[in-house]
DNA sequence: CGGTATTTTGAGTATCGTCAAGGCCAGTGG
DNA sequence: CCACTGGCCTTGACGATACTCAAAATACCG
């Protein structure tokens, strides 16, 4: 897993990519040619560490492609999942300490790195990108109380039910990882079984069982293992029982197809 | 619970206290003062509503005194608890739009309160200020994160354990609850036990239950429900199994008397 | 095609949820 | 002062769910 060389990493400086997250649209030209000066497009193999906690990298990263995993380690040495960065969402303590998860490419990726120091300078010099982070913070902060929400329902089928939405909602812009067809959503879970026991409080086994049992119910098609086919948005909703777990553009997004 | 009347709210204008939160001593003189200017110190009793999800109010609030605890109103009408926000920490939805959640009085407290056009106006012109909400963010996130992990343990005992560690942490500078006297550490917990339960994924049986188990096994004494004395610290670490759930000052300061 | 890792299934046990009953405390009214 | 009431917390018994360990099946990779 570990054995891939640090330089697996493409160089950047040119077409680094920056204008194709949406989100950066918005910003002043001279602050995106600022920030694309000081980019790199770093390729990272799946399974690979990114960023390490306790440490405090020399660059804040924007994910380009691809989905991290955000981890930390326990006492015993095993990994626990504590959210997934996708395409346009940032990781690197700005202003701040040192991490306090790991940062993993959980599927082949591509990260835009910044140097730290100059991206923090011209953060302070426009009051727009200031204010882009600020609500990217808010946003990941939602999610993380969204998570608490899933994490806190009492059975492994009703918290396996949220993962499930939740990975849709991620992933919707990511069209090699959510496809909507007629009637039916394709998700592909870019987490282990073990990752996904551990960040949902169980085990493998019962990740399997309520899996199968969805399956068995018509909810779900389990297409591979990590390809899950939604048949019934609704009964999944039900099983979580957060109304606003999923935004309102992704849910008529997720059902645009299916209503036909 | 509901039926206080609005006007339990004390007039501010006049000394409402911001000095008092440390986080803010470090702003310029003149931002100190323009804060001041707009803020009002309100008052709400245990259980009053404070701001409402899916609305936009119209300030910024920072707590003085006291605890919040933010909840989710889920589809069959229970409040789920997603945090509690103590003295110094803010809620109100910056540059942006409706609350995701409810924000209510665990306990008597007050609150500051600024009108949010304007207090985003100062943010605009200040840095410094705009540099402290982003690390406020920040904490904040790794706080959603802390749960998530205490939340995916799979033993009720376990996430109650991690729930008391947190509360200490989070009320470490909260004299009145949580004081740490020779060899033990009393914290008092504000929530209920059916918004424990619900927090941690269970019921109150089972808090009971686990709460009790631990008692019997003399890593806690329970005084009264809702106030616990934390006899061995280290057994409560070992059932959570995360090792920076508590930061180095926070264990420092827990155990500098029972060192003795 | 074989070998390995991952996933699934099965059986037994521990834990937890559920329902019902009992205890404790504060407030109320006799 | 004491019985009564209602809310919350605790305890007990039983059934459902999930964890553990072990084995089989499947997917993955050369």
């Amino acid at each position: 897993m570990d054995d891939i060389p640090e330089t697996a990493e493409r160089r950047g400086r040119t077409e680094c990519g920056l204008q194709r997250l949406a989100a950066f649209g918005t910003l002043d030209e001279q602050v995106r040619h600022d920030l694309q000066a000081i980019c790199s497009r770093r390729a990272f193999r799946s399974g690979q560490t990114i960023a390490e906690a306790g440490t405090r990298p020399g660059y804040i990263g924007i994910v380009g492609d691809g989905i991290l995993r955000m981890q930390k380690t326990l006492l015993d040495g095993r990994q626990h999942v504590v959210g997934l960065l996708v395409p346009g969402d940032m990781f690197g303590r700005l202003f701040d300490g040192a991490m306090h998860f790991n940062v993993e490419a959980a599927i082949d990726s591509e990260v835009l790195t910044f140097d730290r120091r100059r991206f923090e300078k011209i953060v302070l010099d426009d009051p727009a990108l200031d204010r882009l982070l600020l609500l990217n913070l808010l946003g990941e902060l939602d999610r993380a109380r969204d998570w608490m929400v899933i994490l806190a329902n009492p059975k492994v089928r009703g918290r396996l039910a949220g993962f499930l939405l939740l990975l849709c909602s991620r992933f919707r812009t990511i069209d090699h990882l959510v496809t909507v067809t007629d009637r039916v959503i394709r998700v592909r879970n870019p987490l282990s079984r073990p990752d996904v026991a551990h960040l949902l409080g169980t085990r493998i086994e019962s990740v399997s069982r309520a899996l199968h049992a969805l399956a068995d119910d018509g909810v779900i098609d389990i297409l591979r293992p990590d390809l899950i086919e939604i048949r019934c948005l609704d009964s999944l909703l039900d099983e979580v029982g957060e109304p606003d777990l999923l935004d309102q553009a992704t849910l008529i997004a997720l059902r645009q197809n299916a209503a036909e």
